[in-house]
DNA sequence: GCACATTAGTTGCGTGCGCAACCTTTTAAG
DNA sequence: CTTAAAAGGTTGCGCACGCAACTAATGTGC
């Protein structure tokens, strides 16, 4: 592999800039060439990666230390320790689909760490709340997952992390999300 | 629910602070009290939702329009128009797992938009190249996606884009991708 | 040259997820 | 009141994905 990589990388190496110079020489160019798009360059692959990647970093601490996968971590984060809620309204915030917040909630009624009682005012309606043992489990898990965060973020100052925070609350909102 | 959920939410808003603040907060709290994690504030979460919404507003592009799926989609774009490269190549560069590239390609084949050549240096390689139609949809394909990425790169003037990019590069060195 | 490890790529298997369909309860319309 | 529509939640189904195991080819040690 080592030879043609290299002329691979070469070629990736000449393109390494952002996109939008990209956009800006296409005009600059005859019609026939076919504008080139470097992948690791690209935002939305970007954010994807990075979101991947802040993820398997997070899951050492819910998944490897508590057992729990993505869904159901969300569930207990949004529950909370004091609140009671329902699973449409898990499904609203964390922008998961019904249905894997169901399954989520199963596996979790199954150990024990939230009981599901059917609110008496609207009987569709189920109240989640945590258990005892969710509480312990949420008393230890959050401060680890918080220190996660603030070691990841730590590589910004805070200048840029105010930046960054900025950034991410416009994108949002281009996108209608939040 | 209309009544129970504003109560939820003004619980929430009293809340509406970044979270690097609540880490400040615990040691300045006594010890019994449980720190608090909302999910909307955590920058795991929160780059999950972004990514994900991006992903949602690209695939416009290249799913509605063009019938390709993510995998193939960061094929094709790897792939490119003038190059020749490996499963493996791709597998580095986008960093999924080697059995979705497989998959992606097999359908890529089936819909003779690229094609595959046993490599004659190393016969377990797999020279991948784009047909006439993978060119032709590449050139139609590229300007639109980058497109996107222009409009939804919109929302930040020059100076946040440029601070924006700066703080993905940042987060990616510290996870080691990149 | 031969044995063993390594790499490129594919495939069977189990699982998690989204979709659509469904049940139950509440709300709206007439 | 009756009927239809809508909302909260669960479940069957099909599919994509990751893991582990596999084939085939190359590289390494002796």
């Amino acid at each position: 592999m080592a030879a043609r990589s290299d002329t691979l990388f070469a070629g990736a190496s000449a393109l390494s800039v952002r996109n939008e110079i990209f956009a800006d020489e296409i005009s600059a160019r005859p019609p026939t060439t076919t504008p080139t798009l470097l992948l690791t360059n690209f935002t939305p692959f970007r954010l994807n990666r990075l979101a991947t990647g802040v993820s398997e970093h997070l899951s050492e601490v819910y998944k490897q230390r508590f057992g729990l996968e993505i869904p159901e971590w969300r569930v207990i984060a949004t529950v909370g320790p004091a609140f009671s809620c329902t699973a449409q309204h898990i499904a609203d915030t964390t922008r998961m689909h019904k249905t894997r917040v169901s399954r989520a909630i199963a596996h979790l009624v199954k150990r024990d760490l939230i009981e599901r009682a059917s609110n008496a005012d609207d009987r569709r309606e189920m109240e989640l709340r945590l258990t005892k043992a969710g509480r312990a489990m949420y008393a230890e898990l959050i401060p680890l997952a918080l220190e996660r965060e603030r070691a990841l973020l730590a590589c910004l100052n805070e200048e840029e992390l105010r930046s960054f925070n900025e950034a991410l609350d416009r994108l949002e909102e281009f996108l209608g999300l939040a």
